[in-house]
DNA sequence: TAGAATTTTCAAAAATTTCTGAAAGTTCAA
DNA sequence: TTGAACTTTCAGAAATTTTTGAAAATTCTA
């Protein structure tokens, strides 16, 4: 059966286009995209005919997404396949690409950063630039600190939090007031 | 005289490394680099030099560059060449980058799915996928929206709330208090 | 324990992206 | 105008990433 139809068939197609986007391959984010809206757990075989791709392929793109842990194995009785769907939630799904881009994206940079930052500059040049990575480094420790913190938030606080829209200005201000003098109490 | 020296040049190649996962090539991303820690504007024979690539490739680099509005072009008095420096500071950079990104990474995504919804599922099963995209559609919305809520706070409001970290629920809950039975206002 | 069913691996092919460098285009001073 | 000083373009080359599919490995049943 076609399994590529309509509608699907535009939202699976346009997941394989963003997916390099996203941080992985064209088959991936079909693969992604036809297990999340294909409610039913779907088994490699079904994939590869359903995306026309070929059976190794889709073999490497299960292994790659249940390292990102977004699919979950299933197995049904009297059937010796593997079958897969989504992990999760839509929420679910996007908290844990959220993570994984996090760690690719920053913990390199930041460890690297880290490292140079030790060193003595040779000379003036070298110094002006440190200067610079520091600067760098600050704020990208900042950025990771705070979508660690996002990502600990629970649904309701993020949700919360993401629909404030302008408000977040006024709630910054309300907690001035309501602080006081206290300095800078960051908890961590 | 060689540019790239010292912990200059590990900077520069890591951002080269890490150039595709934000989005841009390994020139580009050297480029980048390469601009910001050298505090002096450079011209592109300067650059291809430095990086040891090709003129075009430089020509190419300057263009997407001055596309993300990322790098400024300035002339030296008696001087011909175009020299280029990175626009603004590293905050400025970041939001631009983050920006940029929202616009390539949600944007083509939301206007499908918008058009997806609006039409009528042709059977059972592309109802449900439909009902997974709306899921998907609305999650993305909202992401989109706090992104751009992110954009537009100024550097200290910014920085407050970044450093918050698990302040945030804190506050959260204050406003609740604070608002009491004023039902949900989410102001856009 | 054999062998059928299934999944994984990985070398080579295909597709895609990036880079080069010569040629074409532009700008400016004289 | 001319031509020297620059910059941009873009077809083809090189590098990189993705995909294929046959062979190897694994797992299960009988």
């Amino acid at each position: 059966m076609d399994l590529l139809t309509g509608q699907t068939r535009a939202f699976v197609l346009h997941f394989g286009e963003m997916g390099s986007r996203w941080g992985f391959n064209r088959t991936v984010g079909q693969m992604l995209a036809l297990l999340t809206v294909h409610g039913e757990p779907l088994n490699a075989d079904q994939l590869a005919e359903a995306l026309r791709v070929s059976r190794g392929n889709v073999s490497m793109g299960l292994k790659e997404l249940q390292a990102w842990r977004l699919i979950e194995l299933r197995h049904r009785p009297g059937d010796r396949k593997d079958y897969f769907t989504a992990a999760g939630s839509i929420w679910d799904m996007a908290r844990t690409v959220f993570e994984e881009r996090r760690k690719r994206e920053l913990d390199p940079t930041l460890s690297l950063l880290r490292q140079l930052l030790l060193n003595e500059p040779d000379n003036e040049r070298e110094a002006a630039a440190q200067e610079k990575m520091r600067q760098v480094y600050d704020l990208l420790e900042l950025l990771d600190q705070f979508a660690n913190t996002l990502s600990r938030l629970d649904e309701r606080d993020l949700l919360k939090l993401m629909k404030l829209g302008s408000g977040v200005t006024r709630l910054l201000e309300l907690r001035e007031k309501v602080k006081g003098g206290v300095a800078g109490k960051t908890d961590r």
